[in-house]
DNA sequence: ACATAAGGTATCGAGTCGATACTATTGTCA
DNA sequence: TGACAATAGTATCGACTCGATACCTTATGT
């Protein structure tokens, strides 16, 4: 016996099977949820379509067709950016809000895990999804809490690559130039 | 702070779309990628369309158009059998195996996790999918050795459900009637 | 100012998805 | 045995994803 991969493999290939079945809840298709769950955990740097494309890993082309697909159905809606006209943004309407926070099968079953549960497979999951990224080149995408360019203070935020200031709920939202600080 | 669920979601939606992501690779898609790994998986009892449709949590009219597929492109070949002339049974052909051994990014990386990590992840990966499998009243497809119909010698194996002799190398196959056996 | 890069969209063909309606075989039970 | 339900699989529909390609528009760099 030189190693249980196999088994290992069996779970994670099907749990992604898993996950995306349940996608089809509501008036979704799993890509299409995947997006607007997205859109709800990203700052406002990035909700636009080949931000979307990038953590999805999927082409613009691909994306482009999904949101005009939600819009269509009223659960996000598009702002045009200021500064850039070529481009702009999504967020959830409160309808998208409602439909995401509806169907949650798996925040249930997180509830029963215990907190050292959630700690060890969040850690694990992490490397694999880091090694996996690197592989294709994909960005991070994680929050401004553990990213490198984050200044923070006790009442401040600051991110320094942007040159912004932060709200303090921001932290916690998902970015597109996320890089992994240091460890400390 | 009432807990991470939210960073653990994150992750867990991220991952299985990468692992989709990752389902592109050669002449394939994600869903007959899937199909095709699990049939090289299971027993010589779930190999037919409805257990492949139950592995992967799709329709039997879903799973026929993708079967077809991948017979069209010689990747798996059709068994009539004997018993039943409703049924039959699919198998991988070499150039099948070939290409699931082919592409396999997730097994490289796999490979870099150290053995408690295996376990580890392996463990809680398989309560998160028996609770999402009761939900949806899915079946668990897990192999021989685990389930409770197993009948074990040193030499022998046995299924008590089905009454038929399996061969030693059976016991590490995925069966659709699998059932976890009580803890001992 | 002009080339080139970058953000988005339109369209194509192959394929998935659930839903529905269908055929053929097998099982049940009166 | 004969009627009839249950089971295994297929065909077809409309909505959608997917990568690929071609395209338009707006920034950016020299």
């Amino acid at each position: 016996m030189t190693s249980d991969h196999t088994h290992l493999k069996d779970l994670l290939n099907r749990f992604a099977r898993l996950i995306a079945a349940d996608g089809w809840e509501g008036d979704l298709n799993p890509t299409q949820r995947a997006a607007l769950v997205y859109l709800a955990r990203a700052n406002r740097f990035s909700r636009a379509p080949s931000h979307v494309a990038d953590y999805l890993l999927a082409t613009r082309g691909t994306v482009s067709q999904t949101l005009k697909a939600l819009h269509r159905k009223g659960f996000i809606r598009e702002v045009r950016s200021e500064k850039d006209r070529r481009s702009f943004s999504y967020e959830p309407t409160p309808q998208g809000r409602a439909l995401i926070a509806a169907g949650d099968r798996l925040g249930v079953i997180l509830d029963q895990l215990s907190r050292d549960d959630v700690t060890g497979l969040s850690d694990k999951l992490s490397e694999l999804i880091i090694e996996l990224l690197e592989q294709r080149e994909g960005r991070s995408f994680g929050v401004c809490r553990t990213c490198r360019h984050h200044r923070a203070g006790d009442e401040t935020a600051f991110c320094n690559l942007l040159q912004v200031e932060l709200a303090t709920t921001e932290r916690d939202q998902l970015c597109h130039e996320h890089q992994k600080a240091e460890a400390a």
